[in-house]
DNA sequence: CGAAAGGTTGACACGTGTCAAAGTGGGTGG
DNA sequence: CCACCCACTTTGACACGTGTCAACCTTTCG
């Protein structure tokens, strides 16, 4: 079988992904199922590097990250760069454009990566239709609203080590519920992006790594990293649980 | 007319507030609005230093504050705080516990207060039959995410001159969209408060306001601030721009 | 193979935190 | 009504964590 002249074949509906259960609410009939199909327009893939949508740019689309990894950041005027998140299969990106009908941030691929576009139109009309998946988006966006309350914790609050401690481990345990180990992970960003996330300069985050791992908490080499000690981690980054 | 035996009087419609434009979509007709009015089930009054919801209480209902200020925070297991946002007339709070069914932050009324109940049911139902509205809750999540994707700027770039710039000047130009002064403002926070929210020391809080004073960029006196120029705290914000 | 990008480490600087003391103002009870 | 008290604010001296700058190392990729 040709793939090629049957491009419908690449064309995975949500009733038959596998990610489902993380971008899709749950607890539908298969008729309701195929009407939901509709909210994804088309697919489309982002190279590494390359911008999926940029600040400043219409907004139309919702992204259901299909495979890959993205990171979303915002700059000032002057230059200067604010990582706001890391996303990974299953999570939906673009929220921030709805405001003000043109987006917020910018999207760049950390991997090839593949979207799902959902336009937001086909999202609100089937969210008359319904309740269910209403209700799921609401859920995203309160999600990313208390998502960004603890990064504000982090920022305003926490230590260098705290920081670190608190990002690998919700790394990991988001990986691990895509299937990934619990203990290693391979890291999709630079020390950079890590430290413009955490709020701390590139050389702090390497630092931070190197005192980890001389304290026997982690084996870092470059990109990966092993978690030998997750309740050390889990200490650093809550320090009265214990 | 005794206002006490006709307690209907105190039930003011969003049809008939005149925070209608801040909490409310626009574009109504009059049939279309009368409905919109079962959005509100209630009023409730919030006296200062008391609660409107807290982290872990059961989320039932989202809050449009009609008079009076609010702080949002949230909380570490070791007690440290992190106030998440102030909250003045026609905005809304409670967005944080859509998404587990449970609060997610607390929020605190800084002076009296007085908000409508918006039983979140109503919202979702109302929703599914105006796209305006539906729309409209739709613009103040993402407003939220946005808002805290600049916090998260602020926080994770930016020194505390900065970050009391600006301040300063989101709090007079809300302050300004709703009638008062340009240039005045009485802060219905600490300054312990301002520096949680800014990632900031108190003492830090109150030696950047005497730089500032001392720079004849404002004057303070306890929580009375002026601001003489504002154009030099602009550029203090962003000093490119200039 | 060479160059560029990313990562590590060291020495030092500096902004903000910490601790302490004194000043200010608003609320409350005698 | 006034005095006291307590919460809040201001200011100073010093400490410390993280930023800055620089050199060198490692890996990737054309």
């Amino acid at each position: 079988m040709n793939l090629a002249i049957h491009p419908e074949t690449f064309k995975v509906a949500c009733s038959g992904c596998n990610l489902r259960e993380l971008c899709m609410p749950i607890g539908f009939n298969l008729d309701d199922m195929k009407r939901l199909d509709e909210v994804v327009a088309t697919r489309r893939r982002v190279k590494q590097g390359d911008l999926l949508f940029s600040s400043g740019e219409q907004f139309t689309s919702l992204y259901a990250i299909r495979t890959g990894f993205f990171k979303t950041s915002v700059s000032t005027d002057d230059g200067r760069e604010q990582v706001t998140g890391f996303q990974m299969a299953g999570e939906v990106i673009g929220l921030d454009g709805i405001v003000s009908d043109h987006h917020n941030c910018n999207a760049v691929a950390l991997e090839d990566s593949d979207v799902c576009v959902m336009p937001f139109a086909n999202v609100e009309e089937l969210s008359r239709e319904f309740p269910v998946l209403q209700r799921h988006v609401h859920k995203i966006m309160s999600r990313e609203i208390v998502r960004e309350n603890s990064i504000m914790m982090l920022l305003g609050n926490m230590r260098a080590e705290e920081r670190l401690a608190a990002f690998l481990l919700n790394l990991v345990q988001r990986l691990h519920a895509r299937g990934f180990s619990q203990s290693e992970l391979v890291l999709r960003m630079t020390r950079e992006e890590i430290g413009s996330y955490l709020g701390m300069k590139l050389e702090t985050v390497s630092r931070t790594f190197s005192k980890f791992s001389e304290d026997g908490i982690i084996d870092v080499k470059q990109r990966y990293v092993r978690i030998v000690q997750p309740d050390a981690l889990k200490k650093i980054f809550n320090p009265d649980v214990c």
